[in-house]
DNA sequence: CCCCAACCGTA
DNA sequence: GTACGGTTGGGGG
């Protein structure tokens, strides 16, 4: 092990309490054996592993152990004889499971450790400590408070069943003391489960105030004198030796003999049949398909474990026995996994055998880059007892294309014209594969351009007649839809009632597998995989002045575009589905990608109220504002000319004034962008200050005041901006039509436009944003010392970032001085140059180049991230965010300098950027689920990159507030377990420049 | 009618 | 220095 490694500590006897507790108590399999405790211990182990190992980035578990109690016999029964005396004996049908639940680790390929004498507790606090002197990372997965004084900088527990991360604060939070009191705080509480004396009548509050007026046991119990009420006063001094007792009973020994070292804990891979083969003997069906899927194997094809324990044969717990744990060898089952030598490609194509992801996935790539579509194959389905056939074939495939045709690109507004499903009979058969589609119509109309027309064609489904016989088949979970840009046809099938379960999504798979180095739209994904050019929208609506709408598109040519859609994207979903597989993407695809689709096609849904009126007034003041400054502006330049235009008021500024030009546009052009503006206006012009007051204002008016009242829908009345989910290349959303994640802030002028986003009556808008996520995400990935130190203790990271560079303390900093200390923590984040840095600060780049210098020596170890991250780039041709998630960076290694710099710094930014991205994907994933639990009705809103914006009812603000918190602070877990915290701050108002 | 450059709003 | 989308002006078809 070494440092920046991430050890897991699972106490396992907690799990097995746990599983045992929260599960029905009588489950059996088929031969009377009881195993809900080991089916509990399964499920939790299998997504505790799931959720932190397929991340591939190594950040998240390195090291990996399930520790158990050996026997009640420890060193603690030597010291206090009535130590967990009152300890019932384990309930009978518990004690066979306790030997399962090894073998069940074993299976899991993972370490199942156990001491004599010592409880687990112990052996935890051993390796933790061990492993945190080495300086990797520890996180406990437990909730038992008897392991929180534990918890330091490097060693954090996790709540697996609450999803949350215990550190410091939350220790604090929940014991009022921090984890190192916590000794002392249990010596004078004791605990009547394991029964530690402690000292009558003080339980944790009190216990902490005594600790925070005395500072420790010790000191507490010499000058118990002092304590005022006499009752307590009295307790404590008359059983101090009992609390010296509790104090040693409670303490986590360090020193326990181990039999493995830390480095023999290194995580393995999943052998998935050994896995199987256990879960199989154990019957549990539903965690072997999981498994099975999650492995790539065929549980069919391997044979159940033959297990060792029998009901009965194990009559004694480790609580009661020795506990020597069942040696049973378990047959796992890998001679009938494992692959046939070689098989022909065809085979491989039709999936047959066990071949590897990889070779699976390029036989797909192959097949399907031959395969030609057959347009005979598609029809026009003009009939219910036809469509009725189409759905029945879907229903029994369990695999349909779909895709939705409307007369608009807005799904709030478009009207549903008509659907088309696809359907492949032969899916696997390279030679003999076959793809039908079908397009119904609904509402084409007849007569284009005539004055007459308009007319419903003959021969179409009614829509609600149509909709009612598609709609079990869209909610049928157990048929998989596969869209292209689900979120649209989602949405426009979710406003007729239809709410599509089951689905995939072409467009985010293609994301996933190629950020950064491909257009994931249709058209482009056709040609790259299926070598064929679909037919352009335009060829079949037109385009411009002469375009229509799709539902005067002829039905024909419809049919012929439409089937073909959903033809392509089946034909997408064969080829893509089995690259995330192989390249170990699907993680990120199912936990980043698809679950967004329907909580952003909610957020859209849902929209936000605007109040029009203060728009409105709003746009009459910027334009008395703007006109009056076009006055000043005609009268100094001495002529009038068209401001917006650069090109003349460059001619004006830099022709006819004879200003000193500043930087050129890539064109030649003199630039007249705000910074050089604002340069001649410090030296004394008054032209160049009354551009820049005038480019903002018009700027508020056109972008903001006057366009966003033009969104507000007809019948809702809310704004629906459009989420895109796959348009950049490092993960984050972008909106747009429109762009509500550059509503201005930073001026007064411009948070007037916030006033405007309002919530509805009895309601309260609620923004809750990350506190500098991406220097946390930098701390993190880069395991900088100071700044996970200064992120604990929730200093000001700016002002930590100046006192370390130039020496200068803290308190009296001057703000000048913290300026640029942040502005070098921003550019560190952006890839920093000197050239940038310089021209941010405003000087010479020989200066900048000294902060950078001095930045890397008190810091070394973000030089270090940024090169290795650097030659990742270079050797991969893309970077990973923490959770797995690929930016692609193609032109890394371009011989032109800048080019390449440029996608260095790009690609030192994608990590950082990129991980705080998937951080709050997590929590909009999770968030829904979240409030229901906790019986709110929030409804989030909007995303703006590092805030989340909700609308909450009156009365529910109070309770909702923490769980918003909480969900976006723990969204990290339990993938990754930051090294830093994650801050969130959250206020409720009428609008949204108050709320924010 | 379409596209690009320049500029500027956000994180 | 990173990542976006929208508006305007202006050139070319």
């Amino acid at each position: 092990m070494k440092k920046g490694d991430h050890l897991f500590l699972v106490d396992g006897s907690g799990f097995i309490f746990r599983a045992f507790h929260a599960l029905p108590p009588l489950t059996r399999k088929s031969d009377g054996l009881p195993v809900g405790a080991v089916s509990g211990f399964c499920n939790m182990l299998w997504k505790l592993l799931t959720d932190a190992r397929d991340t591939s980035v190594g950040v998240t578990p390195t090291h990996f152990a399930v520790i158990f109690d050996y026997s009640a016999k420890t060193f603690r029964k030597d010291i206090y004889d009535a130590y967990k005396a009152n300890r019932q004996a384990p309930p009978e049908e518990l004690i066979p499971q306790f030997g399962l639940i090894r073998e069940a680790t074993r299976a899991f390929n993972l370490p199942c450790i156990e001491t004599e004498g010592f409880e687990a507790d112990d052996i935890i606090a051993t390796y933790a400590r061990q492993a945190e002197a080495i300086g990797a990372d520890v996180t406990v997965v437990s909730s038992d408070k008897d392991l929180m004084q534990l918890v330091t900088p490097m060693v954090h527990m996790y709540d697996s069943m609450k999803d949350k991360q215990i550190g410091i604060p939350d220790v604090i939070e929940k014991w009022g003391v921090p984890p190192e009191k916590m000794i002392d705080l249990q010596a004078l509480v004791g605990d009547s489960v394991d029964n530690v004396p402690g000292i009558p009548g003080i339980g944790p509050k009190t216990a902490a105030q005594l600790l925070e007026e005395f500072g420790d046991l010790d000191t507490l119990l010499a000058r118990a004198g002092e304590i005022k009420q006499v009752k307590r006063r009295e307790n404590i001094v008359a059983n101090a030796d009992q609390a010296r007792l509790s104090r040693q009973l409670v303490s986590l020994r360090t020193d326990v003999p181990l039999d493995l070292a830390l480095h023999a804990l290194v995580l393995e891979p999943q052998n998935g049949p050994k896995l199987i083969a256990f879960l199989k003997a154990m019957e549990f069906t539903t965690l072997t398909r999981r498994v099975a899927a999650a492995c790539d194997c065929n549980a069919e094809e391997i044979e159940p474990a033959v297990l060792k324990i029998e009901w009965g044969e194990r009559a004694r717990g480790p609580d009661l026995d020795a506990g020597v744990p069942a040696k049973a060898p378990i047959d796992t089952g890998e001679a009938a996994a494992e692959a046939p030598a070689s098989l022909p490609k065809a085979a491989i194509a039709k999936g047959v055998g066990a071949a590897t992801p990889a070779e699976l996935a390029q036989a797909r790539i192959e097949v399907f880059a031959k395969a030609k579509l057959d347009p005979s194959c598609y029809v026009t389905v003009r009939d219910v007892e036809v469509l009725d056939d189409w759905i029945r074939a879907a229903q029994e495939t369990g695999l349909v294309g779909f895709d939705t045709e409307t007369t608009s690109l807005d799904p709030m507004q478009a009207e549903l014209v008509g659907f088309s499903l696809a359907i492949a009979d032969n899916t696997d058969n390279p030679t003999g594969l076959a793809v039908r589609a079908a397009y119904v119509p609904l509402i084409h109309k007849t007569g284009v351009g005539d004055l007459l027309g308009g007319g419903l064609a003959e021969n179409q489904i009614p829509t609600s007649e149509a909709l009612a016989r598609l709609k079990p088949l869209l909610e049928d979970p157990s048929v998989l839809k596969v869209a292209q840009n689900l979120k649209f046809d989602y949405l426009v099938m979710k406003r007729h009632g239809i709410t599509v379960e089951s689905y995939d999504d072409t467009m985010l798979m293609s994301y996933v597998l190629e950020a950064g180095k491909a257009n994931h739209g249709m058209d482009a994904l056709s040609e790259r995989w299926l070598n064929h050019k679909p037919i352009a929208f335009k060829d079949v609506a037109g385009s411009g002045k002469s375009g229509v709408t799709f539902d005067y598109v002829d039905i024909d040519k419809a049919t012929a575009y439409a089937a073909e859609d959903a033809d392509v994207t089946l034909r997408l979903w064969m080829v893509l589905k089995p690259q995330l597989a192989a390249m170990g993407l699907t993680t990120v695809y199912e936990r980043l990608e698809r679950p967004l689709v329907e909580v952003l096609a909610r957020m859209e849904e849902r929209g936000i109220t605007i109040d029009r009126q203060i728009l409105s007034r709003l746009s009459g003041e910027l334009a008395q504002k703007a006109a009056a400054f076009e006055d000043e502006i005609y009268q100094l330049a001495g002529e009038k000319f068209t401001i917006g235009s650069p090109k003349q008021l460059g001619d004006i500024l830099f022709g006819k004034m004879g200003l000193p030009g500043g930087a050129k546009t890539k064109t030649g052009q003199w630039s007249t962008s705000a910074s050089v503006l604002e340069d001649l206006a410090a030296t004394g012009h008054e032209l160049p200050r009354k551009i820049v007051d005038w480019r903002q204002l018009t700027k508020l008016k056109s972008t903001y005041t006057d366009a966003l009242p033009g969104y507000v829908h007809p019948e809702t009345k809310r704004v629906h901006t459009c989420y895109s989910l796959a348009s950049t290349t490092t993960g984050r959303l972008s909106s747009s039509e429109p762009n509500l994640q550059n509503i201005p802030v930073r001026t007064a002028e411009g948070r007037k436009i916030r006033t405007a986003f309002i919530s509805t009556p009895g309601h309260k808008l609620v923004s809750a944003d990350y506190s500098q996520i991406e220097l946390r995400v930098l701390a993190h990935v880069a395991d900088i010392p100071q700044l996970r130190q200064a992120f604990s203790d929730g200093i000001d990271i700016h002002a930590m970032t100046a006192s370390e560079m130039f020496g200068v303390p803290v308190e009296g900093m001057p703000s000048e001085v913290r300026r640029r200390a942040k502005a070098i923590n921003f550019g560190i984040i952006y890839g920093i140059s000197a050239f940038g840095l310089a021209n941010q600060l405003g000087i010479e780049r020989s200066e900048a180049g000294d902060y950078i210098k001095r930045y890397f020596e008190r810091f070394p170890g973000i030089r270090d991230y940024m090169e290795s991250t650097k030659s990742f780039a270079r050797e991969n041709g893309y970077v990973e965010t923490i959770f797995g998630r690929r930016a692609h960076y193609p032109e890394i290694k371009s011989s032109n300098p800048s080019v390449r710099a440029f996608n260095e710094r790009a690609s030192i930014n994608a990590p950082i950027q990129g991980s705080a991205a998937d951080i709050i994907r997590r929590a909009m994933v999770k968030m829904e689920h979240a409030l229901a639990k906790a019986g709110l009705s929030a409804r989030m809103l909007l995303q703006v990159h590092d805030e989340l914006i909700f609308e909450v009812e009156d009365e529910e603000i109070e309770r909702t507030l923490p769980v918003i918190i909480s969900t976006m602070e723990q969204a990290a877990m339990p993938a990754i377990a930051m090294k830093v915290p994650l801050k969130v701050d959250a206020r409720a108002a009428g609008n949204w420049d108050e709320a924010h």
